[in-house]
DNA sequence: ATAACTTTCAAACTCCTTGC
DNA sequence: GCAAGGAGTTTGAAAGTTAT
């Protein structure tokens, strides 16, 4: 796609996305923030030019298909060599071969199988050792090339082997059939020639040589048997890799230069034979995690041979990557690393995630680049253990907390493990190198592509949505005692709340501070007489929204306060602190009883009053700042305040009871109880303990919150 | 046909109630 | 005090559905 294009229908998107029909205003939030995953705070917009260049390398992909799907037009043109290390294709658009260079296309194996170091074209060999000079273009490569028309490895080593052959002779006149078949084709001294071949050969690692007996896969020659004892085998290496060296080509790889020639196969290579030393080990591994889910996960993995074996361990997850399935997923990494020559070994694990990530998804996983997971690093360095290992490596799935001794005992572990004081430091080496090896384009798709290219790009950062989120972590983490995740609180602000689709919409904008309000004016408005930065009624410096939510004397903010702590009391519950993190925050909020058991009903109505009411405020001081003009005499008096939020929070009551029905909504209709918690506290004319049983349902039984009463007392 | 999206399924963990 | 079981949360894969 033309760049002219790329701009015009990015202005396109830009207009639309921010409603300006081609006018000239600034956005409020930057597009490339729009551009994020929603659980970052974005909105998942289309990135053009990661989407074009995803189709670069799907082009690309073709150009490199099996022979029989291969572009073969135009016939006069030449064929070149676009990856490193690849048989030279016909010439694919330019602009495919910039994005292959701008993200690294190389042919990098994961596993070397005996096909793929026999199909491997020797010329610009990536296995050759760095120590070693090149000696394509001396006579004899000269001759191998132009003459015999080599150019995979096997043909060379075909070559090198004739020498050796019983009935040849090692004189330049001996006419055994390959020496005169040689001198038919048109080489001088074909003794010599293959000599050559031998010592250019002997240039390549031990692992890359078919005449070497370096065995990159000691075992594992058949498909994986279907549980044997119980135990299911992880997948097979051999079988599941392909001789063909272009589906072994990676892009968005992330190595350094002078690692890539070396890096996939040394790191990776499995011990030679003898393979094992052990014909059996079994282990019980399992995962343990406290505060799962939040910032103050806390995360233990149990190692267990048997009792009071020294063998055993309790590990404590580093804070930053604790949750429960990298608890259970370490436990199984580390028994693969310190098992690496038993025969069999067998771990038993309650974990599905870790079972199935063993027997058959981590080479997907790894093929994507590990685009779409969680846990990479973890999972990188188990496939790294898993590749280089000399055991067979089997698992069995046991139910957890079903009383089988060794899970018991794992798990006993794995919590001793969380409760140590120091996280331990996890050795992921394995995973490095395989981390970097991005995405293996044969069997990549243009989504996995374009997600893996959006990926790696920048993050955009804005400034005070970073503060902002810093505020609700904190503000969050005093009320319910646990610090949440960025993405639980962008989370919380998309589906599946019980916030409303527009008051999200506000409190989205308000943590990204994309209303155009305050500050926003400073450098756009600067005169004194239109100035909209300060409020004009309050003489307050900047007009911010938590001067409109908590200060404003138009807004009607006071009024609407009061009705939401007129609600709230009649819960009897504590309310918490509200600032304008609260706010932000609102759909965390838990609200908990004197144990610090969570209260569903009273969280629930907390979160639809407090997002009501703010919304009804904001809703009160655009009316007067844009539709009244900010005219100071034409404030919404305080009863149409209350009024109108009373008549907002009535409507999500009814709401909610239409939606308890279940004939009509089925299985996504509301659950009647929670209803029924959500609001009996604060219903105008039933007595809490007196409700009828069928009240969510039958609309003539309640008014609801329609007329509250004042509360006794001054000012209240 | 493909990719995106939604729903379903399955499991583990924590917390808490219930019953003995 | 302890075990069993359930609610509510998390995790993630896979199946199913829809849009293009």
């Amino acid at each position: 796609m033309p760049e002219e294009i790329v701009l015009a229908l990015e202005k396109i998107i830009d207009d639309f996305v921010f409603d300006k029909n081609g006018a000239r205003v600034n956005n409020a939030v930057a597009i490339a923030t729009l551009k994020a995953p929603l659980n970052e705070g974005g909105f998942k917009l289309i990135d053009l030019r990661s989407r074009n260049e995803a189709i670069a390398l799907m082009i690309l992909q073709r150009y490199h298909a099996p022979a029989d799907r291969r572009p073969v037009w135009p016939p006069e043109e030449p064929t070149h060599t676009t990856v490193a290390g690849i048989p030279p294709i016909k010439v694919p658009p330019s602009h495919s071969e910039a994005v292959a260079a701008k993200y690294n296309a190389q042919c990098a194996p994961m596993t070397i199988t005996p096909e793929l170091r026999d199909s491997m074209p020797f010329w610009y060999h990536i296995g050759r050792r760095p120590d070693t000079r090149a000696l394509y273009g001396d006579k004899w490569g000269v001759c191998q090339q132009k003459i015999h028309h080599f150019s995979t490895t096997k043909q060379m080593v075909d070559h090198a082997r004739k020498n050796d052959a019983p009935d040849h002779l090692m004189t330049p006149t001996c006419d055994c059939y390959s020496c005169y078949d040689d001198r038919l084709t048109g080489c001088d001294n074909p003794i010599e020639c293959r000599k050559n071949a031998s010592t250019k050969l002997d240039s390549l690692a031990a692992v890359w040589d078919p005449r070497s007996d370096a065995n990159q896969v000691p075992h594992r020659t058949a498909p994986n048997p279907e549980a044997i004892d119980g135990f299911k085998e992880t997948w097979n290496r051999t079988m599941t890799e392909n001789g063909d060296p272009t589906h072994h080509i990676r892009v968005l790889v992330d190595w350094k230069k002078e690692e890539q020639r070396t890096l996939p196969t040394a790191d990776i290579a499995p011990a030679l034979l003898p393979a094992w030393d052990t014909p059996r080990t079994t282990v019980y591994t399992d995962g343990s995690c406290s505060g799962n889910g939040t910032a103050s996960a806390r995360a233990g993995s149990g190692i267990w041979y048997g009792e009071n074996e020294a063998r055993n361990e309790a590990i404590r997850i580093p804070t930053a990557m604790a949750s429960n399935n990298v608890g259970e997923l370490v436990a199984a990494l580390v028994a693969i690393q310190k098992n690496p020559r038993v025969q069999y070994l067998d771990i038993v694990s309650d974990s599905k995630y870790t079972i199935d990530a063993l027997t058959t998804l981590l080479p997907r996983w790894a093929d994507e680049g590990f685009t779409n997971c969680k846990n990479k690093s973890v999972l990188a360095a188990m496939y790294g253990e898993v590749l280089a290992s000399s055991s067979t490596i089997r698992t069995r799935k046991v139910k957890g907390h079903s009383g089988d001794p060794g899970n018991d005992a794992a798990d006993a572990l794995a919590a001793t493990g969380a409760e140590k004081e120091v996280p331990d430091h996890l050795n992921l080496r394995k995973g490095v190198f395989i981390k970097g090896a991005g995405v293996r384009l044969a069997t990549a798709t243009q989504s996995l592509l374009y997600r893996a290219i959006r990926r790696r790009a920048d993050k955009h950062i804005r400034a005070r949505t970073e503060a902002n989120i810093d505020t609700i972590q904190s503000v969050i983490e005093e009320i319910n005692g646990e610090k949440p995740l960025e993405s639980a609180i962008w989370d919380s602000l998309g589906k599946g709340t019980v916030l409303t689709k527009k008051a999200k919409v506000f409190l989205w904008k308000t943590v990204h501070e994309g209303h155009k309000i305050g500050t926003y004016w400073e450098k756009i408005d600067s005169n004194p007489l239109t100035a909209r930065m300060p409020c004009s009624l309050c003489q307050a410096p900047v007009e911010s929204m938590a001067h409109i939510l908590f200060e404003c004397r138009a807004s009607g903010q006071e009024t609407a306060w009061q009705v939401f702590n007129e609600l709230w009391d009649r819960t009897g519950k504590t309310k918490p602190y509200i600032t304008l993190g609260t706010v932000m925050g609102v759909g965390l909020v838990q609200i908990k009883d004197e144990r610090g058991k969570i209260i569903t009903g009273a969280t629930r109505l907390f979160r639809i009053l407090l997002s009501e009411t703010v919304y009804a405020i904001r809703l009160n001081r655009c009316d007067w700042r844009i539709g009244k003009g900010s005219d100071p005499t034409k404030i919404l008096p305080p009863p149409e305040v209350r009024n109108r939020l009373l008549r907002a929070v009535n409507v999500r009551l009814r709401n909610d009871r239409v939606l308890t029905n279940h004939r009509s909504y089925g299985k996504k209709a509301l659950n009647r109880k929670l209803v029924e918690r959500t609001w009996y506290t604060v219903l105008d004319e039933a007595p809490s303990s007196a409700l009828p049983p069928d009240w969510a349902t039958n609309m003539g039984v309640l008014v609801g919150v329609g007329r509250v009463r004042r509360p006794p007392g001054r000012n209240r």
